[in-house]
RNA sequence: GGAGAGGUGUCUGAGUGGUUGAAAGAGCCAGUCUCGAAAACUGGAAUAGUCGCAAGGCUAUCGAGGGUUCGAAUCCCUCCCUCUCCGCCA
């Protein structure tokens, strides 16, 4: 969310990124709904000032022992025009607080401008694609191998729920351990989280309203299944202030992460490259402004630096406006290579959302300079995604003899080289 | 799940209808004193909205949301959370 009277001040500036992210503008019902609201509060505000002088007196008068019937009587249609005003208002700031939401995020100046994907900047590369040839997908070779059952997983669970046997189990366990050690070296302080929270929560980071559908839902408990770590690692700190010297602060969470994914079928499903249920290290930042842009780097730097270490092939794409989601200001995605499927997966994403996730969550810094409260930058990247890894691990070491490496720095984890 | 107690500012903690945005103490910031510090003394300090060029004014906020009243931290209702005891349990 935006703040009004930054919508207010910044009125051109908040049309173009509206424009630049195609969203809608509902920038004039906005500015028309706010003035209705300040006229309500003034003659509402000037009303109550008065009823609090005459309440005042009409203490000291029956302190006194004077009769006060008739001020009282005068107060009376004073509180009905109050109690109207306030209903006046509440409707006014209802319908303002939906459009509110409706305004997108304002992209950063670096950001190039674009309608679609194939707008997006592709800024970096990293890594030798294995040579195509004879190469099979990844779901061939787990299921020559029986490490993944994804026919049982529908059975227990439904599709999109498979399991993960014997050494495919501790691969992935072994890759948990290996971003969260990463991560703790890089200064993240490990999070366990719970995987489920509640209604506010769920508002805080903009799972809901808008994207309900995308999550599971216990509804006789209130309780939403959360679809990243970065819905409860970042209401960690939802309605605090920070002393300005515990800026930045930065945490790693693992947690299994739950989408519905309602809608999309199709041959981008299959085997392990969109399930319902998956397992991923969320890196979470709380910054300075002034430093937002520097720590989106090292973010990046930081997720990279797991796919080196696994060297798995991978490319950097800098989002354009257009597909770049309401809420950030800019998001870099890192994609791996998988050999298999001659394709690119999405493995990180990772944001900058500035103040937008902030001011939606109360989460305020002290500043030494001016003195005042103000709202800290949110980031957050995947460091990373479990199965696309685990796909891209197993398509790109594969043997021709349909055996997998195991990459080194998985080994100490792993404590075997060969999946066989 | 049953029974009880409670949620007040950074913290401890007073306050049960009328100058209470809120006593007192601690802590914090500034100043005086000091070579410096401590102690002592003096002063300052909430957040948001709104009006104003500004100084400043006004409004709201005592877990959250409603209600009663001329007036609510104080009374009533609903919800949330914490603690104690009992039961159940990985």
């Amino acid at each position: 969310m935006l703040d009004l009277k930054f919508i207010r001040e910044n009125t051109e500036a908040v049309r173009k990124g509206i424009q630049q992210k195609r969203a809608d503008d509902n920038i004039d019902a906005i500015l028309a709904l706010d003035n209705q609201r300040r006229t309500l509060i003034g003659e509402g505000e000037g009303l109550k000032a008065k009823r609090n002088e005459v309440s005042a007196k009409v203490g000291q008068m029956k302190k006194a022992g004077e009769n006060a019937d008739a001020v009282i009587e005068e107060m009376n249609t004073v509180k009905t025009r109050i109690q109207q005003l306030d209903e006046e208002l509440k409707s006014v700031e209802e319908k303002l607080d939906e459009l509110m939401l409706t305004v997108p995020n304002v992209p950063h100046p670096s950001v190039p401008v674009g309608a679609t994907p194939d707008d997006n900047q592709s800024i970096f590369e990293w890594g030798e694609k294995p040579s195509a040839a004879g190469l099979k997908p990844h779901w061939d070779i787990t299921s020559a191998l029986g490490i993944i059952d994804f026919d049982r997983g529908s059975k227990v669970a439904g599709a999109g729920f498979p399991f993960y046997v014997g050494k495919a189990a501790i691969l992935q366990r072994a890759l948990i351990n290996f971003f969260l050690d990463q991560a703790g070296e890089r200064g993240y302080t490990e999070l366990q989280a719970p995987i489920v929270v509640n209604k506010d929560s769920a508002r805080g980071t903009g799972q809901i309203p808008d994207k309900e559908d995308m999550m599971y839902v216990a509804t006789k408990d209130e309780l939403y299944m959360i679809p990243t770590a970065e819905v409860p690692v970042t209401n960690f700190h939802r309605k605090e202030t920070f002393e300005e010297k515990e800026l930045p602060i930065r945490y790693a969470g693992y947690t299994p992460c739950f989408r519905r994914e309602a809608g999309s079928y199709g041959k981008d499903v299959r085997g392990l490259n969109r399930l319902h249920q998956f397992d991923k290290v969320e890196l979470v930042k709380f910054v300075h402004p002034s430093t937002s842009y520097d720590e989106l780097e090292s973010l990046r730097a930081d997720a990279e630096n797991l796919l080196q270490l696994l060297g798995l092939p991978y490319r950097v794409l800098l989002m354009c406006t257009g597909d770049m989601g309401f809420t950030q200001t800019k998001k870099y995605d890192l994609e791996v290579w998988a050999a298999g499927q001659q394709k690119w997966l999405e493995v990180s994403s990772c944001s900058n959302f500035e103040t937008f996730q902030a001011r939606r969550m109360n989460i305020k810094f002290k500043s030494k300079e001016t003195g005042k409260q103000e709202f800290v930058h949110t980031l957050n990247g995947s460091g990373l995604a479990l199965p696309r890894i685990v796909a891209a691990i197993i398509e790109n070491n594969q043997t021709p003899d349909g055996k997998v490496n195991v990459p080194k720095v998985l080994q100490p984890y792993t404590r075997f080289a060969v999946i066989e």
